[in-house]
DNA sequence: TATTCATCTGACCGATCGGTCAGGGTCTGA
DNA sequence: TCAGACCCTGACCGATCGGTCAGATGAATA
């Protein structure tokens, strides 16, 4: 059983990946993961602290450039902070398909550790974006959706090339924004 | 009848709900729920089976519901198939809210069960309704980003009134299924 | 009074979890 | 040749999980 290679750590990450997306993050045991690479649960706890430093790596990129989109929401407002978060989002859920699908279903419970904190903070920001800044229901609806919608799909939509999904979850963002008449009666019909 | 006190049933579906929807299902231990009750874990697994069992009678109503949608779904295509699904989801989600933030972010690992497996079809017929039975990608993404941010928005929303709610999203759901001229681009399904 | 029966419980079980630890190989540089 | 860094491991730990079981309690019934 001599494996003196270091590219263990990154056989480590790719099972782990591959797990998660599986079984998701607490449905997977570190020795799922150790048992796929052929190494023992100790290997894995060697070459990472613990089981939540695997979730934090494999989604840096993902977390960098969501921070990014963050950045360049501030200080637009209306329609433009609107458009920029609808195609900055997209753009990003499609190209982290695979982030996404990892942590899929259990945002909510590792939005609550603190490491996470921000992330939620900036979910909120990309959510008033959205909203075109406005406290209006349907428009709050609208981005709630939107997000949550969007994040879902692409996760279940990991097989569909970027340049089929990407148009097509645009013109669906741009048609769901659409302003909106506020009209209070016509909402009754059914 | 002979006891006048059968109510613990009563209250450890009650505290179930509490604690499945706060901290999820399996965030959710049977010893947690007990001391919200104040009996013992084995008196909740008295009255219930296991904890499986706990989730499906509160998940009842909303399944039969659910079921009776896809009942009226059949025979249906097209456009009429559309409005159908979306104006019966919505109806669906909003009055079922509570149950959805129960299984919230589960959805997916408790679909594999196979106790669920029928829940699996009916909403991928849902999905096909929605699309307008229709396998043009674009279609499918909408479908697909409604019937998951539908979900996602009752859940997050259970405070909102009904009256807010419902047409909200019955408005952006007429949006997003706006029939969309098909572009001489398009065809490049899976 | 004796019996039955629903209700409830503490003690216990096997399994699994994330994580620790001492130690054993292997390679490298002095 | 040897010290030490690196890589890896089995054995082990405490905690927690869902679930079982024999028995206590007490009210209704016969």
């Amino acid at each position: 059983m001599r494996r003196a290679e270091p590219e263990t750590r990154g056989e480590i990450l790719a099972a782990a990946t591959r797990r998660f997306a599986a079984t998701g993050y607490r449905g997977t045991s570190l020795q799922d993961i150790a048992t796929e690479v052929g190494c023992s649960k100790a290997t894995v706890l060697y070459h990472f602290a613990n089981k939540e430093a695997l979730l934090t790596e494999l989604m840096a990129p993902a977390i960098t450039e969501l921070q990014a989109l963050d950045d360049a929401l501030t200080g637009l407002t209306g329609r433009a902070a609107q458009q920029t978060a609808a195609e900055g989002f997209v753009d990003l859920a499609v190209r982290f398909r695979r982030e996404i699908a990892l942590i899929r279903g259990e945002f909510p419970e590792l939005l609550r550790q603190p490491e996470f904190a921000h992330i939620q903070r900036i979910s909120e920001r990309l959510r008033d974006a959205l909203a075109g800044n406005t406290d209006r229901a349907a428009a709050q609806v609208a981005a709630l959706v939107l997000l949550a919608g969007i994040s879902e799909t692409c996760a279940e939509f990991v097989d569909v090339p970027d340049a089929e999904l990407r148009p097509a979850l645009l013109a669906l963002a741009r048609r769901a924004l659409e302003p909106v008449p506020e009209h209070p009666t016509q909402d009754k019909e059914t």
